[in-house]
DNA sequence: CTGAAAGCGCTTACAG
DNA sequence: CTGAAAGCGCTTACAG
């Protein structure tokens, strides 16, 4: 290119990044050359020389086909998104690389990392700070010395069960999100695992356990919640389902209404994140509402602060809230 | 890194990269010495010398907070998303650049481009054949030599309003995508002038010209479509609602059933897109199916192939297809 | 199996 | 206002 309009490769650079350390006619004659033959700075080199992408890589614990499914992660990224489009970020979507997230890091250029729900640590975290690359953890469980943001879920379950067992219901379900095989290892972790916890709280607290619930756990979808609900009112006299997602009350909902089951007048549902279409839902759902924009912004802000270097508090906890609407009500007979 | 382990640049990188051209205790030595001292290979840097990213670049019309709001590029990126996850690519989302899609080209270190309703070219395709990356335009009107997948909107507007009149509505409202100020200079554009021209030719069968119809621009989200819904019924004793999207029919829904108006007894409404929701709405919707994941899947398709130098067809055009269900009847009295 | 060298394209002090 | 040089970090023929 330089070759091209007869001067040096600095001039080159300068018509495009520096318009005034160069007279207007040269620079003039540097992009018409450039627009001649073609040329356009390329991009990589532009990135690895200046050290930074403008852009923020979001990893993610499943295929970009399942997370652009979920409509809670829509919604996270909406957040996240916002802070983007001010300050003139893109947004990279880095899926695991063969079932693991930790494999997809070094493929991704970006200034830094949303981690999503990493419930097993398998090395990513030391191999962000490997990498020196800022990062926050969404929805893990803390770690210490590790920047995060979470919700109350423990709080928003134990609000929810409570607010049933007020209602006088005694006969509840909890439709819930299948662990998968890790759990036998290790238990119940990250949200579900709090989430569990809070219902064990709430049920404590009316003198009853776990062993005095239905308990089904499934996929994520409405389709599994249809279906799970189906089987269990096939096994039980049940007044009231906790969905552990909204996804999976939307599926209870849809089963009842086929069956001609009246919600609330026969049994409530409860979900849990309050999607928009929750209050679009009839009846309208009552849940409990986690500021899943919010998480996503309050994420990007400060991935974008770190990467400027300014300090920022390392942990966040947003709180959660039950939101009453109508798909709850009185236990029948109460 | 080098000075570290005692050994060459090259040595290192084999370490990395190609273990069998090098000793198993001298890899084994450089690792450790990788690991001790925290040493990981600049992403970028690598793929400045590869000369790829593995990522494709997603051209975006609006933020990304707008974007990811809207169920339909949801569904767009899931296809698209399916076929990332398989061939191992990431996807980086690109919204406008200062409010230009052609500004924000020069900062995605891409393989290549999905291009998104793109309705007025202010150079992007010739910015993007410049830098010699693949690209492919989605939903805008096809141009000579250049690579485009779309649907068929003009022939299923065409088939739903066809579908209404058959069921003897005479009394239409269209409610429209508000096409912005770009409209008054250059007319409808892209798929909404599709549909629109699909509207025209099925009207024109039954004698009738827009100007027998109602018709409302308004932005597509579903509140705006609940709130012209009602501005409609106040109008107009209009029978069926066409809606240019689905959005905007669950708003139109949303008010119908709010007024008490029973849906399909007096008034049919159809939608466009078949969303996944439509068909989970009650009274399910009547509307125009168009596949959505099938148009992703088939631009990071084509964009794979291109860069991998494999050709292919350059223009796609995926069909639509009436789906009826429940929200569309006879007119009242017919 | 290893090391010195060139090159992926760019930008930016620095001296003229 | 311009040009030669170094450097952003890496990889890969090539000769030893």
């Amino acid at each position: 290119m330089a070759a091209a309009a007869g001067v040096s490769r600095s001039a080159v650079s300068f018509a495009f990044n520096s318009p005034h350390r160069i007279s207007t006619a040269t620079r003039d004659r540097i992009l018409a050359a450039a627009h001649e033959i073609g040329y356009v700075p390329n991009t990589l080199a532009r990135m690895l020389q200046a050290g930074q992408t403008q852009s923020l890589g979001v990893l993610l614990p499943q295929s970009l086909a399942k997370i652009m499914e979920n409509p809670y992660y829509a919604r996270f990224l909406m957040g996240a998104g916002q802070v983007c489009d001010q300050e003139g970020f893109t947004l990279l979507l880095t899926p695991p690389l063969r079932e693991s997230m930790l494999k997809a890091i070094p493929y991704a250029a970006v200034d830094g990392f949303i981690v999503c729900g990493l419930e097993i640590d398998q090395g990513e975290v030391s191999e962000l700070e490997r990498r020196r690359v800022p990062f926050v953890l969404v929805d893990s469980d803390p770690q210490e010395n590790v920047p995060s943001i979470g919700v109350d879920d423990r709080g928003g379950a134990r609000e929810v069960v409570r607010h049933l067992l007020e209602l006088g219901h005694r006969r509840l379900a909890v439709l819930s999100i299948d662990p998968g095989p890790e759990k036998a290892v290790r238990g119940y972790r990250g949200p579900l695992g709090r989430r569990l916890a809070g219902i064990v709280d709430a049920l404590a607290q009316a003198g009853m356990t776990m062993a005095d619930v239905a308990l089904a756990e499934v996929p994520a979808t409405r389709t599994d919640g249809y279906r799970a609900t189906r089987a269990l009112l096939a096994d039980t006299a049940l007044t009231a389902i906790v969905a552990l997602s909204d996804i999976l009350a939307f599926g209870a909902m849809d089963a009842l209404h086929e069956l001609g089951v009246d919600v609330p007048g026969q049994v409530s549902v409860t979900g849990f994140d309050d999607l928009t279409e929750s209050a679009w839902l009839r009846p309208r759902l009552t849940t409990v509402r986690q500021a899943i924009a919010t998480k996503g912004r309050t994420a990007a802000d400060f991935l974008i602060s770190a990467i400027r270097g300014e300090d920022q508090h390392p942990h966040q906890l947003l709180s959660t809230s039950l939101i009453v609407r109508d798909s709850s009500g009185p236990a029948p007979g109460h």
